[in-house]
DNA sequence: GTCACTTTCTGACTGTCAGTCATTTTAAGT
DNA sequence: ACTTAAAATGACTGACAGTCAGAAAGTGAC
């Protein structure tokens, strides 16, 4: 059915048309100060077929938090096409550092992510189609750090005593909590601690890393060393 | 002066009177749902009047969120009101805890955490005062995060090859991730994730501040017997 | 090419609500 | 009681999200 295909793809880029619209007029003010009649224009179509796309204003930008999410999920895609050189260890701080990177290449996705958890009404999550994609999507996230974690534990870089999907869980939060402080700070957004101390942000990052690295290392080695001592 | 004291007092209490009915209207719906009118009502008072003590909706929100912020660091107080007996590692754990308890016993000050760092608007916070005092808070908080490394540095407990504003940093970075994500899924928000893995939250937590622990606590037995060993 | 029918699009319209401001009420001072 | 200042009011405005009756474009049959 060649016709109905067609169809749907058309659609596909109407909406894909609408979005880019939203990008461009919300990225540039904040989802406040942009209003649908703006991004209508933008997208050289009227309000009315906005609304054929999309739910609501909210739903909109959620369709653009989906967007970053896909984005963001196939940076870690692509970390793990090159997996087999590296540790498991390695593999988890490989997606730290591509998380960070993300926020700092795309800081307009990251805000999208901060709003889409600030979201306190929680029916309109329950109506919003891309809302559940997103969600989608941050599981799948965490399913390549529950690998990475994985891995680890078999080559013996990773402290096998832990549950992965715990444990992934933990870097995955504790790492999203770094992330929005870069990209706060990396505004002139809130407190900003970054300048009171002359850290850099990637310094900052590093340090993180290896304190949880140390902290989630296998600690075989050292157990045996402590054990000879006594 | 009593005259204008009493007159500061009095206009102190309009003020807190009028939050007080702004976190019963906003809390039981969402800030969206929430009118002024309705938030008016609910102090017994117009509507204009709440323009007279706040520059917008935002900005009493952001009251409600320094209210929120003080509460919370009256919570780090107490807990170093009783400080002398422990460690500063065991300070750091204790003052995960108290954040977590805070977001637990209070969801809808987490709920305007979370509402105020997604604020993309930086006009927006640039005119409010009380964002002003927000951000002095969460300064604080990091002192005393701060405190209680140095105390741990120099009692032992705490690795003192790092930074103490740096790690202080990391270590709220993180545990704010964390707390974020107990308080997403402490409703129906989001992608479940801990219903999935059938892990509470307490025991994930606890497990995340033991990975802080490991990484953060002081390396020089194990050094020793590292040495040792070779 | 035209008619019938469906799908897509339109933009004027409506309702809601944040924020304003001319007027009134209350309080304070003399 | 009169004057002046401060605080409170609520009807009003403007802006904007969301709607919907009707126009336009597309499709297919004959």
């Amino acid at each position: 059915m060649s016709k109905e295909d067609r169809k749907a793809r058309e659609k596909e880029r109407r909406r894909n048309q609408i979005i880019d619209a939203a990008e461009l007029v919300i990225f540039s003010k904040s989802l406040e100060q942009a209003t649908m009649d703006e991004i209508a224009e933008e997208a050289e179509l009227s309000k009315g077929t906005l609304y054929l796309y999309f739910e609501n204003k909210t739903d909109l930008y959620i369709a653009i938090t989906q967007r970053g999410s896909e984005l963001l999920n196939s940076k870690f895609a692509k970390v793990f096409a090159g997996a087999h050189d590296y540790t498991g260890l390695e593999l988890v701080k490989m997606m730290g550092e591509t998380y960070l990177n993300f926020v700092e290449e795309y800081p307009n996705y990251f805000t999208a992510f901060m709003y889409y958890e600030s979201i306190s009404d929680v029916e309109a999550l329950k109506n919003s189609e891309y809302a559940k994609q997103c969600d989608q999507n941050r599981r799948e996230a965490l399913n390549f750090m529950i690998r990475a974690l994985q891995i680890g534990m078999q080559d013996g870089s990773v402290d096998d005593s832990y549950e992965p999907k715990e444990l992934a869980t933990i870097i995955f939060a504790s790492t999203r909590g770094l992330t929005a402080m870069t990209h706060a700070s990396g505004r002139g957004h809130h407190f900003e601690l970054l300048d009171d101390m002359k850290v850099g942000m990637s310094t900052l990052f590093e340090n993180f890393l290896n304190l949880l690295v140390e902290g989630m290392a296998s600690k075989k080695e050292l157990k045996i060393s402590e054990n000879s001592s006594k």
